[in-house]
RNA sequence: GCGCCCAUAGCUCAAUUGGAUAGAGCGUUUGGCUACGGACCAAAAGGCUGUGGGUUCGACUCCUACUGGGCGCACCA
């Protein structure tokens, strides 16, 4: 059990009255003489028992007792700080060694199947630079949920249905009637990413002009195979992963898209308009209604879209998560509302909106465009500064940021990167473990050094910070926590001679900063984050 | 015009989602390499948290009105 969970049973008990268990909030003081943790559970007890907080403090914090907790003080105005002891603290460094990789891992999330949607970008040009925040959070929210419990499904969705693949294949076909040296043309919303002529090129080398008869259709399919491929070797280099990729097609092949409009009309929420057919979202919670089916027949991405969300709510979620960036917040409201009119609990679909990424180049703006095709890709961000450090950058901020992204500066102070911080402290606690060859203890009597108490005192802090992430869906405390551990590390290595000729000594701490480079490594894994041991 | 998001040190960002004296990195200044990796450590300077009101024991955080920015407002996806 986590530490907060741990203390909020023991003050539950301690209470006059009875309250419920997530009403104690246990936090840790900025300060730390203000204890390692404490509660502003009087406070909230005025009205019940009539009193002021610091009296109820004052009442309570004696009832507080436990073998964790050294001493226990009321503080005006009626905090409760709570010091932990230190014989429980240098236990902690064996549980950590222990446990291992699985240390900070948790029950929280009760084993409940979570999907989580992320980049679903679509397969009409190759990732660059916007996806990339998308893929980041989504990649490290289904890590950091996975290992506080919960069964997680990690989902792409391919809109490889649609005019918008219409437009492909016409615009790959233009590139390769130039490539077989003919007249061609490229439509205003066709495509005009420089991967377009490669594809067309391929296809060239490949077939020469022999093609120049086929329809659009050969090439839409030639270059959806092509860019399906590209992202997912792009994703894999980038460490992203998924379980499940959904194509939209599929959908239609299915007939869950045509049942999804047939149920629609049942629920009586259609009606025709100009000759097109219009569901009724205004009813909820969008501002106005959005057209199903187009005046041509066609459907709009809508229907599918609803098809799809109502599938994953099918396969036995009990709860969705989707991924989108700022530009397609105006989307949440319809698919809500589309969902409640199928019966679905739209409370159940978590949308979580991320702010765009600015792309510069030398202070310049590169304004993204579907017209010249501009834009930097994530190949190319990760030829420049790794994987490691563009997956840390995303990974640090939160996602109501708007961020700036100059990749020559990124290039410029990759070396301050905080992500090469964190690894010259995972590579100086290897290289220490390499240069001692004596036993590993597991008792501390030696150990009585103030950081290393406050590491200790972080270190028993990592389930609880992996629950805080998962549960508030912020993957960027993970990157907080680790860099703090890292900075924590790097001031005790300063401190104190960790290899000396007493074996007992260097055991013992040999121990500690072992359990040290378990914490490190696993928030690091949580994050994608591969900490190399030398650097 | 309407809607969503944002505004914190010179710059890039945090602040345990209402807690105690708002913290890091970069940059600037000072000190520390015969300590296991100096890509580090110790320290200083830098703030009326965009502005004005309000809510309460307590506000960067919530409400409200402004100011300034981003993104939406399709029979595109």
């Amino acid at each position: 059990m986590s530490i907060k969970r741990q203390l909020q049973h023991i003050i539950k008990n301690s209470l006059p009255v009875d309250v419920e268990i997530d009403e104690i909030m246990i936090e840790i003081p900025k300060d730390r003489s203000n204890g390692d943790y404490s509660t502003n559970i009087a406070f909230l007890l005025t009205k019940r028992l009539k009193s002021n907080p610091l009296v109820i403090a004052n009442n309570i914090k004696d009832k507080i007792v436990s073998e964790m907790i050294e001493r226990v003080e009321a503080s005006a105005p009626g905090f409760i700080n709570i010091f932990l002891n230190k014989s429980f603290l240098l236990k902690s460094i064996n549980k950590i060694i222990e446990k291992n990789k699985s240390y900070g891992s948790s029950d929280y999330g009760r084993n409940r199947k979570i999907n989580i949607e992320y980049v679903s970008a679509n397969p009409t040009g190759i990732l660059h630079i916007g996806h990339g925040r998308g893929a980041v959070y989504g990649d490290n929210l289904s890590s950091i949920m996975a290992f506080a419990g919960f069964d997680i499904t990690r989902e792409y969705y391919i809109n490889d249905a649609g005019n918008q693949m219409y437009n492909l294949g016409v615009s790959i076909k233009g590139r390769y009637k130039e490539q077989c040296g003919l007249s061609y043309e490229i439509p205003e919303n066709g495509y005009h990413g420089s991967e377009i002529i490669d594809i067309a090129t391929k296809i060239y080398d490949f077939y020469k002009d022999s093609k120049l008869n086929e329809s659009v259709e050969f090439f839409k399919k030639e270059g959806l195979d092509i860019l399906i491929n590209e992202i997912k070797k792009d994703l894999d280099r980038f460490r992203v992963n998924f379980d499940v990729f959904t194509s939209e097609q599929s959908l239609y092949d299915r007939g869950l898209v045509d049942r999804t409009l047939d149920k629609l009309k049942n629920a009586g929420k259609c009606y025709i308009e100009d000759g097109a057919l219009w569901l009724k979202t205004s009813d909820l919670y969008d501002e106005k209604d959005r057209v199903l089916v187009k005046k041509d027949g066609n459907y709009t991405y809508l229907l599918p879209d609803i098809a799809y969300h109502s599938d994953k709510f099918d396969r036995g979620f009990s709860g969705l998560i989707d991924v989108l960036g700022a530009d397609h917040h105006g989307y949440i409201n319809r698919i809500k509302t589309s969902l409640e009119f199928l019966g679905y609990d739209a409370s159940k679909l978590d949308i979580r909106i991320l702010q765009m990424v600015r792309l510069l180049r030398n202070g310049e703006e590169i304004k993204l465009s579907k017209r010249t095709g501009k834009t930097i890709t994530l190949n190319e961000l990760i030829d420049e500064v790794g994987v490691n450090a563009a997956r840390y950058f995303f990974a640090s901020k939160s996602l109501d940021t708007q961020m700036d992204f100059d990749l020559d500066l990124a290039v410029k102070n990759s070396n301050d990167n905080p992500v090469y911080y964190i690894e010259y402290a995972n590579a100086r606690i290897t290289s220490i473990m390499r240069n001692y060859q004596g036993k590993i203890l597991s008792d501390f009597s030696t150990i009585d050094n103030e950081i290393a108490y406050t590491i200790m005192n972080k270190l028993i802090e990592f389930e609880d910070v992996v629950i805080a992430a998962a549960q508030k869906g912020l993957p960027h405390l993970i990157t907080n926590y680790l860099y703090d551990v890292a900075g924590l590390f790097h001031s005790y290595y300063a401190s104190e001679k960790i290899i000396t000729d007493d074996n007992v000594y260097t055991g013992q701490r040999i121990a500690f900063i072992k359990a040290i480079q378990i914490v490190m490594n696993n928030a690091a894994r949580l994050i994608g984050i591969i900490l190399r041991d030398e650097m």
